[in-house]
DNA sequence: CTCCACGCTAAGCGCTCGCTTACAATCCAG
DNA sequence: CTGGATTGTAAGCGAGCGCTTAGCGTGGAG
């Protein structure tokens, strides 16, 4: 199966995964606004008015990219939270899979990341919601941790912005030649959360 | 004395550090490739021609923004790195000041870490160089640690990541409505990045 | 066999971009 | 008073941008 399908298995024709995988690509290393409908389409093989018989226009495309990112993270982390039992062994679970992901799919983390300042208003607030319940569930787990006694932190909001950060930044250096695969680096990263949170790592 | 005289003293005359004060807000803002060398000329109030008397083009602008930034952090690094005895007191200093410099030059911040990549060849090379700097200080200030028994993590090379990645990400998320100062900021990061480390945070 | 919906292309429109040119105002050295 | 350096503006050039239009090929329903 190609990458496309396997990043976006409801989106139809193929045609439209190739463009949108043409558009991680280009997004992902140029930008954005560095990248021109015509670099998306001969990525894909195609003519420049191609990308316009499958989205309405080049913001379009990256809202495309952008929501089935942030709902593939979402759900992740979702479902990480939901893995464990005690607070310590969710929010391992969480950085693991979250860090990994932004490992093994740096491209598409890049965009999702870092190119949503470029998407208009309303598509804006469509993927900051999806933002949101990635936070609130990293900021609750992190609460009822420290009621529980399994954290110690001295600002829960603080706390968890910074274990965000150690996976959102992966997006930005992480590279295929990275030494350490994404499952590894999301193992050690879960270690260095667990022990910034007072948490005891052996849980 | 203006936001621009601090940060750009050796600039002159003061019309260029109003040109890169307004480049800095704009680049932060939309992004280098989504701003006009007019939406600049404009918000430092002149005409669109004006920048090219001093800045022979639009990324030698971006060049001299991202160059005093790089240099500003990094001196804020050494400083910090030689002013402490052990390798936890060192680091926290550093952590402590990354972070603060982070949030409170976060405008700066977010187009030193964020729009590199828009950079001529030549010109990245150069801030590519002083990024290494920071990186091998760091670096090789944990491994320090690790050999004297102060620091125990299991890859050295990604902890230093680790710790970069908290305070570089400051720079995407921080804002002027951010609860927290940034010298409150860096204290709690810097025991966030103590504790990570697996140090003795009473040093 | 017909015909139309679908997927795609060739050509190009209107606009904005980074940057240049020609020129004006100010100021200070000789 | 003169002349050049410095600092700015008004106007606009050529290129590349996002996107549109008109039309072509093909495959499946009737």
């Amino acid at each position: 199966m190609s990458l496309a399908a396997e990043l976006w298995p409801d989106v139809q024709p193929e045609t439209a995964r190739r463009l949108m995988l043409a558009g991680v690509e280009s997004f992902a290393q140029r930008g954005y606004h560095a990248t021109t409908t015509r670099d998306i389409a001969t990525n894909a093989g195609m003519s420049p008015a191609a990308l316009y018989v499958h989205f309405p226009s080049k913001a379009a495309l990256l809202f495309a990219i952008s929501r089935s990112g942030h709902q593939q993270a979402l759900a992740l982390v979702e479902q990480a939270a939901a893995s464990a039992e005690s607070p310590p062994a969710a929010m391992r679970a969480i950085v693991e899979q979250f860090v990994a992901w932004h490992a093994r799919r740096h491209l598409v983390a890049r965009v999702v990341q870092y190119e949503l300042g470029a998407l208009p208003e309303e598509e804006y607030a469509v993927v900051a919601g999806l933002r949101r319940d990635i936070e609130r569930i990293v900021r609750d787990l992190l609460a009822a941790g420290v009621e529980s006694g399994h954290f110690h932190v001295g600002d829960v909001g603080t706390a968890a912005r910074a274990v965000l950060s150690l996976g959102i930044d992966v997006a930005r250096w992480y590279s295929d030649r990275s030494r350490q695969s994404p499952a590894a680096l999301g193992r050690e990263y879960g270690e260095l959360a667990l022990r910034m949170l007072g948490a005891d790592t052996t849980a």
